[in-house]
DNA sequence: GTTTCGCATGATGTACACAACAATCTACTC
DNA sequence: GAGTAGATTGTTGTGTACATCATGCGAAAC
């Protein structure tokens, strides 16, 4: 069952998708992963020439990724100084989230589609990785679980302009929240993760979107309150 | 005083911004406004060459710019045929304004600012430019006075996400608006858009951000019934 | 007359060389 | 020894030549 669902879902192909725009694609969405799961972490320093080598492009094609990735806010390139990975500071952050928390409940308003068994299979899917998670818990597999079940939650609404902000938001906050935790703050929050994730699946399974999306409220609100109330180092 | 309000605003330079990101921006404004008053048509084709002939830079600067305005939904570029100014059929129109009509209330509520005298003095500008617009009607006139008014509307909000977004989207329907309509329309427009205008300076004078915001949202579902009666033709 | 193949043309996509710039190290001066 | 000017290194920004692709025209075959 594993292997029938993958972990991290990548933005979806256009349907006469050019070469160069599926290239453009896949490259934009493994940098943005590394950026989410902190393996390239914020202050980090990217050299375009290195990634273009390791990837087998030259800069040019390169350079367009790491320039949609500065518009998305996730990168900054300096000249003479190289391309750094942003962090965010609480301000911003606190705007994000507000934001987010109001798109929420427009999941099941704006253009919803129905719930199918697939849905169903594939909540019970991440709740059984997120239970795993508790089990051994860490900070990647906790991003990893995080940005699934993100996906799977906007995939319920059809409104392409909705979900495409909602993605935005999301991976500008999502990679803030890890950086500063101790193993014991890791261990807390893959727990709350979890129960996290049940709550999703069982509004998935009675059907309910409107509760499903209100508990995504609710959660993101929680997420905003314990981020303020913990200090945010400032420097990569 | 008409001196003293530039009609068309742009994005909002950085504070540390390098002489390449101010050429990016001011070359992205600048076709953005051409694309959004139909100097560009939908459907129009454009090309990397000539453009960058014309601002007096090499293709390469000028095609981060058009790749910016392909992610913004305004282009789309082909290989071996061109840069085509991208249309959009009724089902994403119909997307776009549900979303906007959601985020309009969202101005008064997430980190607003107090209305100021010069928010005044702005407002009653744009009325008496959409009265002399009702005296001389024109689709060009219309598109630059809706511009300014939104710009206008989205900087009561302190929130800069939520002016990202709702700039966003407001450019992926604000030329679609114009392109099919006949002199009569365009002269009942330009009435509709002086009493829009109107209602809202009311509002910012009275320093009532909430009813400015619900009037806005009020005005933006009058958009989108009129533009849903009304075919559109699909083609440029 | 019709069809089809091929070439010319012009567009975007890619690679690379160089310019502009910032940081660091080094050697020289005081 | 401390400080400063200059060279060096590595980065992003820009220009340009070429590759790749789609389109349209035209000539040749039927």
């Amino acid at each position: 069952m594993d292997q029938d669902l993958p972990l991290l879902p990548t933005s979806e192909p256009e349907d006469n998708e050019s070469a160069a725009g599926r290239r453009f694609r896949e490259l934009h969405d493994e940098i943005r992963t590394r950026i989410s799961l902190l393996d390239y972490p914020p202050g980090m320093r990217l050299s375009e020439g290195e990634l273009a080598e390791e990837f087998g492009v030259s800069r040019t094609p390169l350079r367009r990724v790491l320039f949609q990735l500065q518009a998305e806010g996730l990168l900054k390139s300096v000249q003479g100084v190289g391309t750094l990975v942003t962090d965010i500071d609480i301000g911003a952050l606190y705007q994000v989230y507000q934001l987010r928390m109001e798109l929420s409940p427009l999941l099941a308003r704006l253009s919803p589609r129905a719930v199918n068994q697939h849905d169903i299979k594939r909540f019970k899917w991440l709740h059984k990785k997120s239970q795993e998670l508790t089990e051994n818990p860490s900070a990647r597999g906790y991003s990893e679980v995080n940005i699934a079940t993100f996906h799977a939650l906007v995939d319920f609404t059809t409104n392409i302009p909705l979900r495409e902000t909602m993605e935005r938001l999301f991976y500008q906050t999502a990679r803030i929240w890890l950086k500063s935790l101790t193993d014991q703050d890791v261990k807390r929050e893959c727990k709350s993760l979890r129960d996290e994730v049940r709550d999703y699946r069982d509004a998935v399974c009675l059907g309910d979107l409107d509760a499903l999306a209100h508990i995504w409220r609710a959660h993101t609100s929680s997420s905003m309150t314990r981020i303020r109330q913990k200090p945010i180092s400032q420097e990569g």
